[in-house]
DNA sequence: GACTTACGGTACCTCCGGGTCCCGTAAGAT
DNA sequence: ATCTTACGGGACCCGGAGGTACCGTAAGTC
């Protein structure tokens, strides 16, 4: 190997568009949220990226592939909130559910619970989707708890998982976002209180 | 109208079997459960119930009406628990959701999530097996509102909600039933704060 | 016994969608 | 200018599954 033989062998031709390519895994996402896996037909997601199905294939193997490149790609940086608030930083986590791109991973994730036989699949958006905000929750209690603003024995994981399982819940079985009123619900009547309790009320 | 006209016909012929009827949509909900909507084969499910196609058509005329059906065939009466304790009566709700046919019934619900355009299959298993079991609950905290034991102003619908939203997405998303640890965390460290708060720690 | 309808099973029709191929054209590299 | 590859788009192949038709048989009614 002096400089690079067998990879990367010289790109020459006509190079592939990259704004092609995120338009078609926008296409995906906007399909497959839509119609649910089985039902997004490669030829609508094709159409509505403005292009073929030759080009899909050109960069994805299969149906599969594409689905999973298009949740990895809907990863974005979930901030970790710190405002010197509990409450506030209890909100900007759950208000994370509230955003556009949000409930279009929400609707995927729908979609993607659907391919349950596909681990692959399951996994990926887990990791993509799921994941993140879970961990951006976990991240602010476990400092709240380091300043002694919050009980220690507090069953993080739960408590955490409950907002995406609302999210989730709303999207996919009732078909509503989340919105602001019961985000704000949820941190007051809910989240606050479970985490206030202070050692347990049965000493 | 003398007696019975226009309806019922003479039934002559050999009956249909009732047996059987109950065994194909056990069997529809089964595999549409554990395949998802459109990955589900008529022909393993007949196969599944110990019979052919032809009887399934014979008795309704399309898959989805067959999947309808059996989301409806799976409502049980869930019991409003009254035990004189607040927590246990909240422990007899969310346990419902640990029980196979609840698990079962989720399953389905994961797959109907993915029907979201076909409205008359959401709403026929949102009414089979997403109210009752929230109806239930909201029952029994309207109870002990009434009995002063929980603040009026608590968001029941909100925390009622809490509880099938967690169910269903562990068994969705997570591929997970709500086991009892959970249940019994869920209902200590979840449900009892939220409902112990007086008028709110502003005052 | 005659009749009617359900039964299990299978072969079949038909449509739909994933995936492939090829066309004429466009956009870069040398 | 030429070469190579990507592009949009259409034609096509093919497997799989919903739905139908028909068999011989079983289970009821009159």
């Amino acid at each position: 190997m002096t400089t690079e033989d067998s990879e990367t062998p010289p790109p020459t031709g006509r190079p592939r568009d990259p704004v092609l390519e995120q338009a078609i895994l926008n296409a995906t996402v906007e399909v497959v949220a839509r119609s649910g896996f089985a039902a997004a037909k490669l030829e609508d997601i094709a159409k509505r990226a403005g292009t073929g199905k030759a080009a899909i294939y050109r960069r994805w193997p299969s149906k599969t592939a594409l689905v999973v490149a298009a949740a990895e790609n809907l990863q974005s940086p979930v901030a970790i909130p710190d405002t010197g608030s509990l409450r506030e930083d209890l909100l900007g986590c759950v208000r994370h559910y509230i955003t556009p791109s949000a409930r279009a991973a929400l609707a995927l994730a729908t979609v993607l619970a659907e391919a349950s036989r596909n681990t692959e699949l399951r996994d990926a958006a887990q990791a993509a989707i799921g994941q993140p905000p879970v961990e951006a929750l976990r991240a602010v209690l476990a400092r709240w708890i380091a300043r002694g603003a919050v009980d220690p024995a507090t069953p993080v994981d739960l408590i955490a998982g409950l907002v995406p399982a609302v999210a989730f819940h709303r999207v996919a079985l009732l078909h509503q976002g989340l919105d602001e009123a019961t985000a704000v619900a949820l941190v007051d009547d809910v989240l606050l209180p479970a985490l206030h309790a202070p050692a347990g009320d049965t000493p």
